[in-house]
DNA sequence: AAGTGGTCTAGACCACTAT
DNA sequence: TAGTGGTCTAGACCACTTT
């Protein structure tokens, strides 16, 4: 086995070389999963680096998911585990980056009044003046998703606004200005299109969708808006890949989860 | 604004402890996004602390889309953005670790000939022998999950052992060994439930319900197990959360994934 | 030139596990 | 006792951006 060496002179750093060098091993199944890697005083002779650069290679394969330590132990290759897939929404945030050939049409910007369920959501009292806005999402004529969501009416700020800064779909897909918002709750379920959103999709009705579910945090902890995406559930389809693949990883975050 | 300090004494690392304590400054809202965090040099000398420590602790932050770094600008407080919502398995998982009320049913276990589709996913010619599991997942007397598997039929592996190692559904999601596989693709889909799942999950036929196909490699890059599991929808939800809870962040990996 | 992020060193010290 | 992981220091050097 032609032992791999830290090139000093590359533009990748010394620690990212080490991480790849180790997947790399793990990867061909030099070490398999259970076997204990060398250790870090070890790996500091083998690659002539210090024992701070090897501890943040196996600390990025411990995030990774690829290695668990044991103090006093040594440092053991996990087995593959389904539960540390991990989904995003990546195929959302294409819609609205790459290929501008995507509209959001909006249906409807009004106010009503407050229904059992979304007063409970916004932690408004029931019958309060809240802004429901409705949108449609679509890649060329092909409808994609129907949105709707429900805004807390604050007197102080008008609804164009309000719709601009909290509820741009662009910005909180593709990385805009959502300042007001601190955090959000997000859940996935499916459903059976309902007549309403079957005509607007062009589906048929009772077809599975998948329900985007939405509901938004200011800074004090105040709900500000709650919807739902629902998208046609044959358009859409969410992926992840566990264990070691073969390319090199890279800086980007962990979408690529191990193990 | 009463300046919070590293405690040495305490059992948290120092890293940790300067982590929840920018997190919480942004939370907070003394930080918000777009704004440029102190300088790490700054971060040094307020809190006392060695160049490497403040380096972890922001690289922390990064990983977690808490903020971002542009060399020789700053480091800023990142918007938050729907597309790093990341949703795993935890649901899945806990039917297995948790609550042991949850039984694994084998229905069949057999050696049929691959069709189309099952011989290019496991890349076999068609008409191979290839082995199908069919499982039925219960809690209690509820039936939640329909699990279809075809795997390579190796004359060398008796199929118990292959349903052992290779498909031991505890293992896979709990943590068993599964070192045959090196990794696997994941997809979630959603699906109206056919006669046949439908009357197994005690449910009516056309129902919504998700499907997670998987499909697994071993270490020689070949597909060794390919399948799926049909989860009745309304017994199923993915969740996420994105961007700043309160509560401070410890060390498990980043389900809770921010910004 | 001064300030910023980014990497890396060569040790130190501690807690834990094995023998 | 010797070896392991885990944290931390106090600087060094580099690349980059701003003024």
């Amino acid at each position: 086995m032609t032992q791999k060496r830290i090139n000093r002179a590359a533009f990748e750093p010394a620690y990212l070389q080490l991480i790849n060098i180790l997947r790399e091993q793990i990867s061909k199944g030099l070490f398999r999963a259970g076997d204990c890697l060398p250790s870090e005083s070890q790996l500091c002779k083998t690659y002539k680096v210090s024992p701070m650069t090897v501890r943040r290679a196996i600390n990025a394969l411990i995030e990774q998911g690829a290695v668990s330590t044991v103090q006093g132990r040594g440092t053991f290759v996990r087995p593959l585990q389904l539960s540390t897939a991990v989904f995003g929404l990546d195929q959302f945030q294409r819609l609205f980056t790459e290929g501008a050939d995507t509209k959001v049409k909006i249906l409807e910007v009004g106010i009503i009044s407050a229904d059992a369920e979304s007063a409970q959501k916004l932690r408004q009292p029931e019958g309060t003046r809240i802004i429901l806005i409705r949108r449609l999402i679509a890649r060329g004529e092909e409808p994609l998703i129907y949105h709707r969501e429900y805004l807390v009416y604050d007197s102080g700020r008008p609804v164009v606004e309000a719709e601009m800064e909290v509820a741009s779909l662009h910005g909180l897909f593709a990385g805009g200005e959502a300042a007001t918002i601190k955090w959000g709750q997000l859940s996935i379920s499916t459903e059976e299109l309902t007549e309403e959103a079957a005509g607007l999709l062009k589906a048929e009705i009772g077809k599975p969708a998948f329900h985007l579910e939405h509901l938004f945090y200011d800074f004090d902890e105040q709900p500000v808006s709650w919807g739902g995406f629902i998208c046609r559930g044959d358009m859409f389809k969410f992926n992840a890949i566990v264990g070691f693949v073969e390319s090199g990883v890279n800086l980007r975050r962990g979408k690529t989860a191990s193990l």
